[in-house]
DNA sequence: CTTGCAACAAACCGAGCGGTTGGTTATTAT
DNA sequence: ATAATAACCAACCGCTCGGTTTGTTGCAAG
């Protein structure tokens, strides 16, 4: 990798990290520049503003990032399973930290969708994107569940009472609640089995 | 009234227009005080500073706005037709402005729950509330629920969900999704009797 | 009548923000 | 050797923000 695709990874990275902790419009681009060790001569040379900044930490961080931490449990024979384990599995790993951030993308969207349209928009194909991959996985196992069931409803479900628990632990400051709403919403899940 | 308790209501009800629309932190003082038609002097004499108005803004006038909007609901002889009857009515009067601009309670929690430490504790303790509200509600109908439920659990696994469908239908803009996510919440709420 | 305080008004301040400008260095092509 | 370009630095600019200060008005008590 060229010294200056390092950096550009560098500010990314960096970025991202700061958006996760402070959101963007608290994200100070001097925390960025003293953080990377660069002027801010050298970020106006890889990104025209904060703006597209931001719009790169999404696609080029958040977005991959995002669907290698989903895919995994969808692709299971039993996304169901799959889906259990991974909540459950999260629960465990997770430290205090972490829970107090939230999900990116929930966050993102809740500072930015109704602030700018190019956020707002980048999130919505996301969140239409992830919903396609767990109905897509629900799907190969329809035969298994109870019939009558509006799989993109559920599927909505299921990412927004995740959503909702990242939500409720940020106020509590520790995880039991996020472990309760996944404990129910994994239960929710089983559930849909006849 | 008097004329200072007018203007101090003013400032409250407009402060918290503002930060419903916009949030806390971008919410700023020269529009409120833009649109309550004052200068800076007059605000600053009832309110200490930006976070003292929050607080204030929060406890009378959020707090109160959202135990009367959930109260009703819960106090119903069948607190799961309260319920349910409570968020299918949401969804049909909700306009599309409202939709998007989410849940004060919940706005507030994504932003401000890790950025100061008064908001925070008074967001859990509103949130507390609100869960006891539920679990009460719940257990005066014990006996038509299933076995083994654990209510404190159910409760907030009921608000993550809500929350979350808020959040979702932030960035498609419409309340569709908000309407499918709360049909489903519907259906888990009923599945809990017997 | 005037003194005093409640209830404001208006001008101002420093800090931090995103963004711009004019250079500087190192590498590469000719 | 020289010219050009990529990659970066440091100083600066205008703006908006929350907050402060000083000044004004109206009413009410003595």
């Amino acid at each position: 990798m060229s010294d200056a695709e390092q950096t550009r990874q560098k500010i990314l990275d960096i970025t991202a990290d700061e958006i996760h902790h402070h959101g963007f419009q608290s994200t100070s681009l001097s925390t960025i520049l003293n953080r990377c060790g660069i002027s801010k001569g050298a970020l106006y040379y890889h990104f025209s503003n904060k703006l597209e900044l931001g719009y790169a930490v999404f696609e080029e961080v958040y977005v991959p990032m995002f669907l290698a931490t989903w895919q995994p449990a969808l692709s299971q024979d039993d996304p169901i399973e799959g889906l259990c384990d991974f909540f459950t599995n999260m629960c465990e790993t997770m430290v205090c930290s972490e829970a107090v951030c939230g999900c990116p993308l929930n966050n993102l969207c809740e500072e930015m969708a109704n602030v700018d349209e190019g956020f707002r928009l980048r999130i919505l194909t996301m969140q239409q994107k992830l919903n396609g991959l767990i109905v897509d996985a629900l799907s190969t196992i329809e035969h298994d569940l109870r019939p009558n069931l509006q799989l993109d409803h559920v599927a909505y479900f299921i990412v927004a009472s995740f959503n909702g628990a990242t939500s409720l632990s940020k106020s509590s400051r520790n995880k039991e609640i996020f472990q309760y709403v996944i404990d129910e919403l994994c239960g929710y899940i089983r559930n849909l089995k006849k």
